[in-house]
DNA sequence: TTAGATGCAAAGACTTTGCGCACTT
DNA sequence: AAGTGCGCAAAGTCTTTGCATCTAA
């Protein structure tokens, strides 16, 4: 498999290389990608494009996130019952939502191997490492006196 | 806390108890809920009560979901980017959904006992059981060749 | 030049909410 | 009798799609 990629130009030579056109929304979804390098919903990334770029619609957004995909440039989860969340490929990491207060955290993979390699042996299930999402209570949500 | 209620005459009691009343959509629900005994998505039940109560409108299927859930009479959790499922809270299980067949399975929630000691002790973060949902490749979905 | 990419607007899937009547208690 | 719960329909969120136009290569 190809190596994440992780920088701009990364990002627009595998574009290019795809026979897909280099465009002015397309590298800008890349610099906010880059720029934040965490998950953002398609609505965050579509406001910070805009920041930059007032005429881009979320329609452009979302086809673009989805060639991005396809591309491996990036992935996306369902946290919660809430909008999915874009991040790019380099950044494996599995997530942790707060039921309570919404919250979400990002954590290593290496979290999920044992979890990976029983559900391997149990079921013959392959976990995507990249969509992992776990919901609980986080810290601040436990009260401090032990429920 | 309450011990799980699985069967009709306990969640009854439960919306009773509660000073709620128990009426025929409520109770089709509960019937429906443990006859299958699984996960359903708001739509599946919304047929099923259906069948025996068409005039049963699919606001009052999740106007009674809600309730029941705040009766901690069923959980829902959300596999993948489709429908919320639905089940009984005496069913304790995390579930595996395959990314490309959209299969889901249901698994006992004993396979996170590492994960959650793990998540509890790196972030004191509490792993909800219910609502467990890891994406993946099914082994059906996966080349019996070797990827 | 020319085929892919975009903007706009409408549609679609899932869920929530407002309102007045019906039914449970 | 009293007030919760319901059906209906409309609204709300998030995402996808159709189509005419524009633009990167």
């Amino acid at each position: 498999m190809p190596a994440p990629q992780n920088t701009l130009d990364e990002i627009l030579s595998a574009v290019h290389g795809a026979a897909k056109r280099v465009t002015v929304a397309k590298r800008t979804v890349a610099e906010v990608l880059v720029a934040t390098n965490r998950h953002l919903t398609a609505d965050e990334i579509t406001s910070l494009v805009q920041e930059r770029e007032p005429d881009v619609s979320p329609s452009t957004i979302y086809r673009i996130l989805e060639e991005f995909e396809n591309l491996q440039i990036v992935v996306h989860a369902h946290l919660g019952q809430a909008a999915a969340v874009y991040h790019l490929t380099g950044a494996v990491h599995g997530h942790l939502t707060c039921e309570h207060c919404g919250a979400t955290m990002e954590i290593p993979a290496a979290h999920f191997d044992a979890l990976s390699k029983d559900l391997q042996k149990s079921y013959g299930f392959l976990l995507d490492r990249h969509h992992v999402a776990i919901s609980g209570t986080c810290a601040h949500c436990q009260p401090a006196t032990r429920a």
